[in-house]
RNA sequence: CGGGGUGUGGCGCAGUUGGCAGCGCACCGCGUUUGGGACGCGGGGGUCGUCGGUUCAAGUCCGACCACCCCGACCA
């Protein structure tokens, strides 16, 4: 169960896939390319899933849900759309034993649906906006997977809003990205820039797309969460049209934004170590184990009376705690076990605590003895909160360091090919795709986004020195 | 779809010249252990990826197929 772990710096891509594996987060599917998600990766999910869904609410949104399966002429009826999703779609085209009339497409997103559906409800200005998530699942034909970044089917949060405005519909895709930000960086502990997508990397069908991107321990960014304008373009489409306060009819505006399971792998890939997986303490399934240490039976009773004390007075204080009272295998096997599984913080508790009315704590960010302190019992509830707000806090100070550490200012090209073999360059772009096209060819990195913060002025680019009014991110990406 | 690799108890593997299918881990039982991955003894578990061929005899040789993993072109 939990023989050693490939070290991270010796290979990036074995440690991860036997972390995903060994943390039981995941295990492989019998068909190629799925996963299944195993109760600690869900619990995991759920997590981000209750983060996220309150901010949503928050900001006016309510849940729905939409069918799985989409008639395949709705796919094509928006150009760059189905352009875009044609080549990875699954399609059913049998059903009761019979050829279906029209294929059926396994939705790999759900604007067209929705889209055919926002038709029908919006008639007229005070129908909007309509603000709807949905929680659900989406195939797409991926032709290279790996568990939680890219498997053939996966689980997301899906909004589709419509808007009287330009304006509002391009405000809602903003605020969109900010919840995004605001969950990553405060519940994840995952740092993340927020940015426009160049127009090689945008959504399909869509008018400007938004991206929190975050880099991981090997210094690959990864798309963490995107909110799209879609203009008019599935307004169009679908026809959803309203009549406005003068009584002229006009098309809507919309919007879409998704966050999926991948950012699990981001989570992963952003704090893990070799000794395992380490969770931010606010999304942790568990966030305080429990460990009782004892020789003998006489011992047993005093250790257990304290553990059941602790275990009782931290779940009272809503503390997601666990006692580990599994008597077939030792104290230091558990240690091992929770470290590789990431539970932000252990507490020990065993004859000389007994005596001294302490526990031992040790935080999973700060491995051996350095991450080691002794605490009284006294207080206990309150002094474990603050030790999982610190825990937090380092985790995002540490990735932010690392980050910024890897983001380079390379001053021509030859320098910028060197630099994105170690992190990301940050540089002036002239815009063109022949630009972006090229350094791609040369490296494999990508334009990840152009940041809402910009240095002043202006420069040249990096690629063909032509006047750049931009500075943008490259980076190889997962 | 191109390149590489692997299919043998749950997992990781060994299996020589074709001749009784093995080892480690995990699992079950008992006992001793328990503050950083315990130990002893005793157990259970396999139509060797599939199909076909060669042979007295195939995990092993030959052919075909299938699956999965890794590396590339596309992507949340």
């Amino acid at each position: 169960m939990a023989d050693k772990l490939t070290p991270r710096s010796e290979n990036f891509s074995e440690w991860y896939n036997q972390l995903v594996l060994k943390a039981e987060l995941a295990d492989y599917a019998p068909v190629r390319g799925c996963m299944v998600v195993r109760p600690y990766g869900w619990a995991l999910w759920e997590n981000i899933k209750e983060a996220l869904d309150k901010r949503f609410k928050e900001t006016g949104h309510v849940n729905a849900a939409f069918p799985l399966f989409i008639p395949m002429s709705f796919l094509e009826k928006e150009k760059q759309h189905v352009e875009g999703f044609s080549p990875e779609l699954a399609v059913v085209t049998h059903g009761g034993g019979k050829d279906l009339e029209e294929p059926l497409v396994v939705r790999p997103t759900s604007e067209t649906i929705i889209g055919y559906m926002y038709s029908k409800w919006i008639k007229s200005y005070r129908d909007l906006p309509v603000l709807i998530n949905q929680w659900g699942n989406v195939v797409r034909w991926e032709l290279r997977t790996r568990m939680f970044l890219r498997t053939l089917e996966f689980y997301w949060q899906e909004g589709h809003t419509a808007h009287a405005t330009e304006e509002e519909a391009r405000e809602e895709t903003l605020r969109m990205l900010d919840v995004y930000a605001d969950f990553a960086i405060n519940e994840a502990a995952v740092p993340v820039i927020k940015g426009i997508k160049s127009e090689s990397e945008k959504f399909a069908g869509a008018v400007m797309s938004t991206t929190i991107e975050a880099m991981m321990g090997d210094t690959k960014a990864l798309q963490s969460g995107t909110s799209h304008f879609l203009g008019q373009n599935f307004a169009k489409a679908f026809d959803i049209q309203y009549l406005d306060e003068n009584n002229t009819l006009q098309y809507a505006w919309t919007t879409s934004w998704g966050l999926s399971t991948r950012f699990i792998g981001a989570i992963i890939m952003t704090h893990g170590d070799d000794q395992g997986l380490i969770l931010p303490p606010r999304l942790a399934p568990i966030q305080v184990v429990i460990v009782p240490i004892f020789r003998k039976e006489a011992e047993k009773a005093a250790v257990m009376e304290a553990v059941d004390r602790v275990h009782a007075e931290l779940k009272a204080a809503g503390v997601r705690v666990k006692v580990d009272d599994r008597d077939n295998v030792t104290p230091g096997f558990k240690f091992n076990d929770w470290e590789l599984r990431g539970v932000p913080l252990r507490v020990e508790i065993g004859p000389k605590d007994v005596q001294k009315n302490s526990v031992a704590l040790a935080r999973r960010d700060m491995p051996g003895r350095a991450g080691k302190s002794f605490v009284p019992q006294e207080g206990i509830a309150a002094t474990v909160q603050q030790m999982l707000d610190t825990i937090h806090d380092n985790l995002l100070a540490r990735a932010t360091a690392f980050r910024d550490s890897h983001i380079f200012d390379p001053q021509d090209y030859a320098e910028l090919q060197e630099t994105l073999k170690e992190g990301w360059a940050f540089s002036w772009w002239c815009g063109s795709a022949e630009c972006e096209a090229k350094v791609k060819e040369d490296t494999k990195a990508t334009t990840r986004c152009i940041p809402f913060e910009q240095p002043e002025g202006s420069g040249k680019c990096i690629v063909c020195g032509r006047e750049a009014q931009q500075k943008v991110y490259f980076a190889r990406a997962y």
